[in-house]
RNA sequence: CGAGGUGUAGCGCAGGUUGGUAGCGCGCACGGUUAGGGACCGUGAGGUCGCAAGUUCAAGUCUUGUCACCUCGACCA
């Protein structure tokens, strides 16, 4: 390829509205160009280097019995009926009708549509295990995009459906994913990644993991234990606290005038956030009626994930104000009305004396104690982890990082093949649902994490499995004769040995060439020069080392040659070192 | 959806308080001098100042509305 006739604009200046690293590299080196909110358009760099991503996926699927299908974009609302999904998903899913008024929709993830293929085709136990995979545009209307390529409305993603006859099956074909999973993270580059349990979510199902990049930038919250393996999303993380020790008081009502907040009534009490009840109101999703409060200890947060797997409902920030309870701020465990739903955290169970709301304006209690004064009180886990709590495995200290989701697995049991009506016979004759397993990548955020991880103060510095083109060569003086002559040359003989190439042919200043092909990220740069050639030498310089080195010039194609075999090796060598 | 911010040439920005011929740097085109880390000189192209309405003799600038984008939060298979 010629770099003069590349449609892709590189520039000194990132776009003002980039401010993290991957969408200020993949801008600035002319890899995307943003169209509206989270829309980009990729140029062809990006899109090569999307393509051998999506190969490397392939190969890893294929190497599972994975069969690539391609599922419609657009699906009619009667399909996503069964599941229930076409009610329950909010309004990141982008609804429409056709010219016949039908309500149709763009599918954000295609478990529907697997269910109606393997529906309609697989009637035996002996056509499973099967698993079924796309890679496709997906759109989501995301309620707000983020972070270039990281958090977009539009991109590519592979899913993958798995079926299964019984749960042993697909729990031992999950691991295979999971083990699919690291060996592909680690063949596109990445380095600082982890798996870790999560949350199925409106997923449904039990046990899932996501695959997650380390990185600052990371919107999600993990726990990782400081001692052992120990690490899960916040979403879902426990995490044991320091008890909170003190004499027990009898309960008895104080004064507490306007105070409201734990810090100012704790204040006024002289005592500490741990031993007071913290209350947090929300309303159950779609009825703000019905009023759900979970009470925490003072220096604790709520873990609303966990509150909603307690609950086993949806539930929303409460933003009323009807009942007087909630409306004078001093709520509290004791005495309150019984027709409020309540859910305490594990965290109080064992306090001796807490300060509590008297549900009345103007008043708590203290010395308030579960076991003594409220003995049918049941305790849950809802509260966040902190930083520094203790290990719930081995006791350690546990720290918070933040992580981009990369990749997902879950076990989705039979929750779509029972709603969707999908069965199989068994050897026996009777009739059961299959197992279903669901698997994604997000190709434009896997594009997205190698920028993140591995761009430097120069640029983009791209692994050789996904880099577009392996080699950047950067003939200076082009304007003179035996440079031109001998670059070009060079420049076949490399495409004959199958050697990915780019060329900067313009007849510009070094340091530009120089600049840009730090930039754009190649892992190999060969420069051949009037001064090179007077030794009949060219200079090959690696992105990532920026090692330099000159070789003669008749040894170039082997040496570069060489160079990749070497590079792969070392990547296909770490995937087998730590992916089995 | 809540809070804040920004819209002027492909990119980065000035001009706005005090209304009066649309500016700068980079990039782009042409000519020349240069040549191993974003060189220099000259010439030139490129903008309905996000959009709409209003005030005014006159609006990039003032008023109102609206749209888009960004950041933080809420949300997020």
């Amino acid at each position: 390829m010629l770099l003069s006739k590349l449609v892709c604009e590189r520039t000194k200046d990132a776009p003002q509205d980039a401010k993290i690293k991957s969408h200020i590299l993949l801008s600035r080196a002319g890899f995307i160009k943003q169209v509206a909110g989270g829309i980009y358009t990729m140029t062809m760099p990006c899109q090569k280097m999307s393509q051998k991503i999506q190969n490397i996926i392939r190969e890893e699927m294929d190497a599972l019995d994975g069969q690539e299908v391609l599922f419609p974009v657009v699906m009619p609302r009667e399909l996503w009926e069964l599941s229930d999904r076409y009610n329950t998903i909010g309004s990141e899913m982008v609804r429409f009708k056709d010219r016949n008024n039908r309500d149709m929709l763009l599918g954000m993830t295609h478990e529907e549509a697997a269910v109606h293929l393997a529906n309609h085709i697989v009637s035996s136990y002996a056509q499973l295990p099967m698993m079924i995979y796309q890679i496709q545009t997906k759109f989501r209307d995301e309620a707000r995009a983020r972070g270039g390529l990281i958090r977009v409305r539009e991109f590519t993603m592979k899913d993958a459906y798995s079926f299964h006859t019984t749960k042993e099956d697909l729990e031992e074909y999950y691991y295979k994913v999971f083990n699919a999973y690291n060996r592909i993270f680690r063949r596109i580059g990445l380095k600082n990644f982890i798996d870790i349990k999560s949350d199925s979510g409106m997923m449904g199902g039990s046990i899932a993991h996501e695959f997650m990049l380390l990185t600052e930038v990371g919107e999600d919250s993990i726990v990782l234990c400081n001692d052992c393996d120990y690490r899960a999303n916040m979403e879902v993380a426990e995490g044991k606290i320091n008890e909170a020790k003190c004499e027990i008081e009898p309960l008895q009502e104080v004064f507490t005038g306007d105070d409201k907040t734990i810090e100012e009534v704790c204040n006024r009490l002289g005592k500490k956030a741990e031993f007071s009840c913290k209350a947090v109101v929300f309303a159950v999703k779609g009825n703000s009626e019905e009023v759900v409060i979970a009470f925490t200890r003072g220096d604790l947060e709520v873990n609303e994930a966990k509150l909603k797997k307690v609950l086993k409902k949806d539930i929303v920030p409460y933003d009323g104000g009807v009942s007087e309870i909630i409306a004078c701020g001093n709520i509290g465990p004791y005495n309150l009305d019984k027709s409020i739903i309540t859910v305490y955290d594990k965290s109080l169970k064992d306090v001796n004396s807490l300060v509590i709301g008297a549900n009345k304006p103007e008043y708590h209690y203290t010395g308030f104690n579960f076991k003594r004064d409220m003995p049918d009180a049941e305790f849950y886990d809802i509260s966040k982890v902190r930083e520094g709590d203790i290990c719930p495995v081995c006791g350690g200290k546990l720290r918070i990082e933040n992580g981009i989701e990369i990749g997902n697995i879950f076990q989705l049991g039979v929750k779509y093949t029972k709603s969707m009506g999908m069965t199989v016979a068994a050897a026996d004759g009777t009739l059961f649902n299959p197992i279903m397993g669901c698997y994604g990548i997000g190709v434009g955020r896997a594009i997205a994490s190698i920028a993140q991880e591995s761009g430097d103060d120069k640029g983009l510095v791209l692994p050789m499995t996904v880099a577009p083109w392996q080699v950047h060569m950067c003939p200076l003086r082009i304007d003179n004769e035996d440079v031109a002559k001998k670059s070009y040359e060079l420049y076949d003989s490399l495409k004959k040995a199958g050697v990915d190439v780019l060329f900067d042919d313009r007849d510009t200043a070094a340091g530009i060439k120089f600049n840009d092909a730090d930039l754009m990220g190649m892992p190999i740069r060969i420069v051949v020069s009037p001064k090179s050639l007077a030794n009949d030498e060219v200079e090959i310089t690696i992105r990532s080392t920026k090692e330099s080195t000159r070789y003669p010039f008749a040894d170039a194609v082997e040496v570069v040659k060489k160079l990749i075999k070497d590079e792969l090796d070392k990547i296909n060598a770490e995937v087998e070192k730590k992916c089995n």
